[in-house]
DNA sequence: CTGAAAGCGCTTACAG
DNA sequence: CTGAAAGCGCTTACAG
């Protein structure tokens, strides 16, 4: 009997749906009537779209209040094809970087009015097309690609011919992006190490496989290895690094490190660099003194271990700016110009890099 | 003359705001021609919501691959008035507890097939009043309240009559939540430092004003000196702990903890147990022969750190899964019942706790 | 098993 | 300055 009756209203079957309260949501439509105009002067009235008499304003204005009206977001898109909203893969958002980087895109997204959706790629091939399909079928305006996601470049380029793609820390070509200049700086770090009296180096880092920044740094390390003869150099790559770097970084110290026992060891991340040193302090090795370890990131404790960790600053802030008002420009048809953004090296306890 | 064509013709000023491309995005009806069925059939084959001939759902799926078809959940949203995505309120998605707590939630909201929309009330009121009216313009089936949010109990009960809402690691009478054990954790924590011989304590943390989660901690601190007579303690709250947790701490040490000099220093975060080892490392005093520190959370870093770190572990990944399947229930208007879950002493080398 | 049609809530060109 | 009407792309009750 209940049954029959739904089906006879389709309106009220979604009532039925939302509850048992009799919730209406506040419509155009109802605040037209309860203020005694048609539903395209509410619309205008409340985009602020074209000029209405005063008095007009502030009747719907007072209404829209009063029935608590809120916007359908929904109908609105549908209406216009537009969401306002970006869409942001990340490999894996827990992470400080990642993490940092989101709450500062969700703080420039807002000012511009764009909702977020967030997705995680997991550095995994199959997931990042789901969570693009996702992003794609959510009418997102546009995408933002961030960091070492596992997406070919070629499936990135095609994308980028249905929606305004921008990428952040990675780089491809014929795709707006925004990166930093991983190479020069680890090369800088090299050479002051090299100054400060190292002569053996240790690069440890994750495999480069396919993506710029990481690879990027390793060759700022070759760079510097290869056009000095008196040095004795290495690089090794782990791929446990993707998972837990911190006991990555203490096995691999153990395993390999310690036999080679360099002056110095460059590695491409903080908390690789931690699980080193705390592996080096139970062996009974003592950083700075008897070598030099540097990180990559200057996580926020990264300051504050025993020792403090020299390190390399990104401005993650100004990434994620950037990348923002790139696609936004990009949304808007307006010019974009890929950007790069400058690291800064920090010189702490753990490695002389003044 | 341009202009009087776009006008003339709505569709083509679309297609031209989109750009210069003349993408028109496939739809149920260019699928239904392609396939020569009707558009109610296609939309049916899709959704696999009713039984259609096999040859026709052949024929169907074959034309909406090759046309590369995308649904407009826009569409579907206001037709079905449910968006299937939810919305979180995170007061800062930066930190490293609610960053993993977000990644966890995407997990589990995937299953599910809900996209997620992140926002940040930065423990600022309007920001959050802000927030939560996008979400509600978003038409959210849901929303999670996670953590230390400013929202008034009582703006929250008024919402959650509007939209189904879950609280994670915090508690408001009447609404589902989702919280740990906090008060029992630190008192056992405190009686583990007695026994092993601490007599006098400080307890360091943020300025608990209205947060029950950070509350309860202190509260079992109390519950523990309350009811020992030989033991000598104090509460150090501080503002400065909503910023830089690591600063403030390390501060903190210096201006008024050193010179109370206690057995222990119970905290209420990692963070702040880092920035006290630190600066009481500068000042000559050994961490834990001379102080024992706990921390609270179990950062990645914090069993790498030297000293390694006695923290209390949460289990981050279970708060999300059950605040998405309890927001996920009360949508699908199933009965959902709170959860605590029971935090885990971790005992290391800054604190004897085991 | 399939199609025609209504309608979700908006925005906006058109006509006054 | 304002209103009537079309239409965005879907889903689904209804009718065959």
């Amino acid at each position: 009997m209940i049954a029959m009756l739904v089906q006879k209203i389709p309106c009220l079957c979604k009532r039925l749906r939302k509850g048992v309260s009799n919730i209406h949501k506040t419509t155009l439509k109802d605040v037209a009537t309860a203020a005694g105009v048609s539903v395209s002067t509410v619309s205008r009235v409340l985009s602020g779209s074209a000029s209405i008499s005063e008095e007009t304003c502030e009747r719907v204005r007072a209404e829209a209040k009063r029935l608590n009206y809120t916007l359908n977001s929904a109908a609105r898109s549908l209406r216009c094809d537009r969401t306002h909203s970006i869409g942001v893969v990340f490999p894996d958002i827990s992470g400080e970087f990642y993490a940092i980087c989101a709450s500062a895109i969700l703080k420039y997204a807002r000012k511009k009015d764009y909702a977020v959706l967030f997705t995680e790629s997991g550095r995994n091939t199959v997931a990042e097309e789901k969570a693009v399909r996702a992003l794609m079928e959510r009418g997102v305006d546009g995408i933002l690609f961030i960091g070492d996601n596992t997406h070919d470049e070629i499936v990135i380029r095609t994308l980028a011919n249905e929606v305004p793609i921008v990428t952040g820390d990675r780089h491809i070509e014929g795709i707006p992006s925004v990166t930093y200049n991983n190479r020069e700086t680890i090369y800088a770090v090299t050479e002051k190490l090299y100054e400060s009296g190292c002569r053996s180096f240790v690069y440890v880092g994750e495999p480069t496989d396919g993506q710029d920044n990481l690879k990027m740094r390793n060759l700022g390390f070759i760079d510097f290895i290869s056009s000095h003869s008196d040095v004795q150099a290495e690089s090794i790559f782990d791929s446990r690094f993707h998972d837990d770097k911190l006991k990555a970084g203490s096995e691999l110290f153990i395993e390999k490190i310690k036999a080679i026992s360099p002056d110095a060891i460059i590695t491409s991340n903080d908390l690789i660099a931690i699980g080193i040193i705390s592996a080096a302090h139970k062996a009974g090795i003592n950083i700075p003194s008897d070598m030099s370890v540097t990180g990559f990131d200057d996580l926020r404790a990264s300051a504050y271990i025993i020792p403090s960790l020299s390190t390399i600053r990104q401005d993650i802030t100004k990434l994620a700016k950037l990348c923002v008002s790139m696609v936004d420009d990009a949304i808007n048809q307006k010019p974009v110009q890929n950007a790069v953004i400058m690291q800064e090296i920090i010189s702490r306890e753990s490695a002389a890099l003044a």
